[in-house]
DNA sequence: GTGAAAGCGCTAACAT
DNA sequence: ATGTTAGCGCTTTCAC
C-alpha cells in the first residue's frame, strides 16, 4: 500500500500538501490539487487511519456496552446509535458484556488504551463504581439504565410513570388482582417500575400482595415461564400480570396457554419494550413502547458533545402504552 | 495520560526496557522489572494502542458484516465470533450493512484504511464483485452465505441437504401438498434450499407446483404473513409449509391461526434456524438447527489464520432437524 | 500557496 | 540485560 510520501513524490509536492488535499481544510491551488488527486488515483492510495489516529490522538471509535446482544430490546437502540455515529464519522464497537465483570473490564480498558474515544453504557449490571471513576476522566453516557446516585449524563424514560400507566390500564379494565413479574431489584429500572406498580394500586386502594410480586434473575423467556408457573400455583391467582419486559411477558403468555387458560379472558398480560416479536404472539401483546431508535441517536449526540468537551445534561424521553389483544381481546 | 517515556524516566531506564516489560517477550532482570512495574503503577500508565498499532501496522480489529442486527439468526453467530476473537486478542466491529451498498462501502473501506485487519461477511446481499476484488489483497472469510462462483473461503452448512431433510420429514408424515416459502432466489442459500425441496418431492414422485412456491423480499415476520395469506387464497391449499427461516415460519403460523386453522392438524409448518423464539410459539416450531455459535468460532479462526498468511480451506458444518409441535402435534 | 520538520507513542534492530 | 535510535503514516506549526 502506498503511503502519503509516495503520493507526494509522484505528484511532485510535499507531504504537507497531500495532507491538505486530503483534509480539504486549508487552501491548495487548483493546479496542485489536480496533480495530487491524479497521483492518489494512480497509486490507489488510501490514507492510513493508524497514522492519522495517532497523530490526532483519537480513534473515532465509540464503545457501546450491552448486557446481551440476544435481547431484542437493544437492537433498535443500536440502529439509532449506528446511524448517528456514522453520520458524525464515528464507528461503534459493540460490546456484549454478558453482564460479566471480566469481559466488561476488557472492554472498558479500551478507552484507557485510546482505542475508544467514549462509551455508551446500557448494561444495568455494570460496575457502577468503576464506571463513575472512569467518567471523571473519560466521556461516558448511560443509555436506558443509569445510576441515580452517580453523576454520569443519561438518556432514559420515566420508568415509574410508564409502569404506573400500564398498571392503571389494567385497573381501568376492572382488574384488582394484578401480579408483577419484575427483574432483580438491584437494577434501578426494576425498582422504579415496582414503584409505579405500587403507586397505581395504592391510588385505587388495592392492597399490594407480596406473593403476587415475582422477581427474576434475567429477562429471558424461560424466566417468564417460571414466574407464571409460580403465580398459577398460588391459592388465589391474579387476573392480570404486568411483566417488566416483553420477553418475560411472552414466557408468561406461553405458560398461561399451557395451562389451558385464555388471554385476556382469564388472565390479562402487559409487557414492556414493544420488541418486534410482541406483535407476532397470539394474542398480540399490550406493551409499553420506548423510543428506542431515538434513544440511541440522542445517546450518541450527547457522547459526541461530551467528547468535544461540552457540558451535557441528562434527557428523559417519552414513552407510550400500546394497547393490543392481551388486555383487550 | 502518561506515556512510555515518562515511565522510563521515572523508573530510570530506557523506553526499550519499558516496552520489554510491557510485552513480556525478551528478558528483563527481575530488579528492573520491579522498578518499571512500580513506575507504571505510580503513573497509572496505560499503553496507547494508537502508537502500538501504528508501529505494528495492525488494528487488531475484525470487521463483521451482517445485513441486519435485528435478525435473531445472527446473534448466536456473533456470540461465537466475539468469544473467539476476544480470546485471540482481537476486537470486532459489528457492521449492520442494512444490505445497503453505500453503508457496505463505508465499512469495507475500513480495511483499506487499516482500521480493520480482516472481514467476516455474512451479508447475502453483499456486492460479490467488490468482495472478491478486496479478497485478493485483504483477508476475508464468508460465513453462512457465500459466493459459489468466487474464491473466498467460507464456513457454512449444506443448505440443499438440510432443506431436503426438512421436506422429506413432511413427506414421511404423509404430506403431499407442501408449499415453500422462500426468500429471493438471488441469494445462493435460497436457490440451494429450493433445490433440496424439489429433490425431496421428486424422490417421492410428487409434482412441483409453481403456485406453492412463494418468494419473499426479506425474512421478516410480515413477509411470512403475506406469503401465507397468498397460499391460503389458492383454490387448493397446501397441507404443509416449509419456510426458509423461522421468522417467516412464525409469520405463517400467525396467519394460519388468524384464519381459524390449526397447526399441525390443518397445516404443518417447518422453519429454519432455530432462533430462540422458535420455542416460544404456540405450537412450538419444527426447524433446522444450524451450529451458529460454532460457525462464528470457526469463521474467526479461519480469518485469523488468513491474516497470518496461512492457506485456508472452506468448511461445511453439520445441521440438525429439530422436530417439535408444528409438525407433530 | 507550499515546503521543511517536529512529533504523536510505540517496537525492534542493532549496539553495547 | 539494557540503551540508542530509526521509523510506522500522518497532521500541523512555522517559515518563506
Amino acid at each position: 500500500m502506498a503511503n502519503i510520501q509516495e503520493v507526494a513524490d509522484k505528484a511532485g509536492v510535499s507531504v504537507a500538501t497531500v495532507s491538505r488535499v486530503l483534509n480539504k481544510k486549508s487552501s491548495v491551488s487548483p493546479k496542485t490539487r489536480v496533480k495530487v488527486e491524479a497521483a492518489i488515483k494512480e497509486l490507489n492510495y488510501e490514507p492510513s487511519m493508524l497514522g492519522r489516529n495517532l497523530r490526532n490522538s483519537e480513534s473515532r471509535i465509540l464503545l457501546v456496552l450491552i448486557p446481551s446482544i440476544s435481547n431484542p430490546f437493544y437492537t433498535e437502540i443500536i440502529n439509532g446509535i449506528e446511524d448517528t455515529a456514522l453520520n458524525s464519522n464515528y464507528h461503534i464497537l459493540l460490546c456484549d458484556t454478558d453482564s460479566n465483570p471480566l469481559r466488561e473490564n476488557i472492554y472498558l480498558n479500551m478507552i484507557k488504551n485510546k482505542l475508544a474515544d467514549g462509551v455508551i453504557s446500557m448494561d444495568p449490571a455494570v460496575n457502577k463504581k468503576r464506571l463513575n471513576d472512569l467518567a471523571k476522566k473519560y466521556p461516558i453516557i448511560q443509555c436506558s439504565e443509569y445510576d441515580d446516585a452517580g453523576h454520569i449524563p443519561h438518556v432514559t424514560i420515566n420508568n415509574e410513570l410508564a409502569a404506573y400507566r400500564a398498571v392503571k390500564h389494567l385497573i381501568m379494565l376492572g382488574h384488582k388482582s394484578i401480579a408483577l413479574i419484575n427483574c432483580d431489584e438491584k437494577f434501578l429500572y426494576a425498582r422504579q417500575r415496582r414503584q409505579g406498580y405500587e403507586r397505581a394500586l395504592n391510588e385505587f386502594d388495592i392492597p399490594v400482595r407480596k406473593e403476587w410480586i415475582y422477581n427474576t434473575d434475567e429477562l429471558l423467556f424461560e424466566n417468564g415461564i417460571r414466574a407464571m408457573r409460580k403465580l398459577l400455583q398460588l391459592e388465589t391467582t391474579p387476573t392480570a400480570v404486568f411483566a417488566v419486559s416483553d420477553t418475560l411477558a411472552i414466557g408468561a403468555l406461553k405458560e398461561i396457554n399451557e395451562n389451558g387458560l385464555k388471554v385476556p379472558e382469564h388472565i390479562a398480560v402487559v409487557g414492556f419494550d414493544k420488541i418486534s416479536f410482541s406483535n407476532m404472539t397470539n394474542p398480540t401483546l399490550t406493551t409499553v413502547s420506548q423510543p428506542m431508535y431515538q434513544m440511541g441517536c440522542v445517546a450518541v449526540q450527547m457522547l459526541i458533545n461530551k467528547i468535544k468537551g461540552e457540558d451535557v445534561e441528562s434527557i428523559i424521553l417519552d414513552h407510550e402504552l400500546i394497547i393490543r389483544e392481551s388486555t383487550m381481546g
